[in-house]
DNA sequence: ACGCTAAATCAACTAGGGTTGATGGATCCC
DNA sequence: GGGATCCATCAACCCTAGTTGATTTAGCGT
């Protein structure tokens, strides 16, 4: 399989652009970062209410940034490995595009 | 001088992202990438009012994605070059901040 | 079955961003 | 100076996104 993954859809990038641009969602992204959580877990550890965390997992989740495993009782959320990465794929696809030539004309 | 630009801040991080994670605003980096333009031409070639245009050239100029340069009457917005590229890093570094180490536990 | 806990969902509210049309300052040309 | 053009700003409006507390669904232990 390639090393880079499918070039992520503008529809998609911006998706991840807006979920992470929120310090909320930044904080569980780095909190996930070591590791898989139950959403008890991030209750405690963030200290916001549930229904708040539960709406903020979903948009990190439907940005395709988390993913979810249930067990039981409980439903642990983890990082989407390749996620970030894409993204950062993406940036650099943009940045290419706009490679300012020199100048425009005259 | 380092290839490596400055670690964008948190903030700065966040609002580059929001700025990007808008429709028009992006078309405007892609426009943008060929070469400065002024508002007057960048009005018509996206085809949308001036007032909405110059309040989301102010948000990309706030976030540190483009520049202005007044000449006489116009004035021309041009993309800051290094500025992809350093959100681009930023992004690599929350990746690499977040390589889940195999598994957490039992 | 009953009670308890985890988590998603909902409805009502609030707040932040984006849009619109009008106004004003600045520059250029006649 | 007078008129025209470029652009930023403002106030009012609207809409999307986020918050809050209550309710619901489901799994677990007894």
């Amino acid at each position: 399989m390639p090393a880079t993954a499918a070039p992520l859809s503008a529809e998609r990038a911006r998706l991840m652009l807006k979920a992470l641009a929120e310090p909320i969602r930044l904080e569980l992204i780095e909190v996930l970062g070591s590791g898989e959580r139950c959403v008890c877990e991030l209750t405690s550890e963030l200290e916001v209410a549930q229904s708040k965390l539960s709406f903020h997992l979903k948009v990190l989740k439907q940005a395709g940034l988390l993913s979810a495993r249930e067990d039981g009782r409980w439903v642990y959320y983890s990082l989407e490995p390749q996620a970030l990465q894409e993204l950062r794929a993406w940036l650099g696809d943009l940045a290419s595009r706009c490679t300012t030539p020199a100048a425009p004309c005259c």
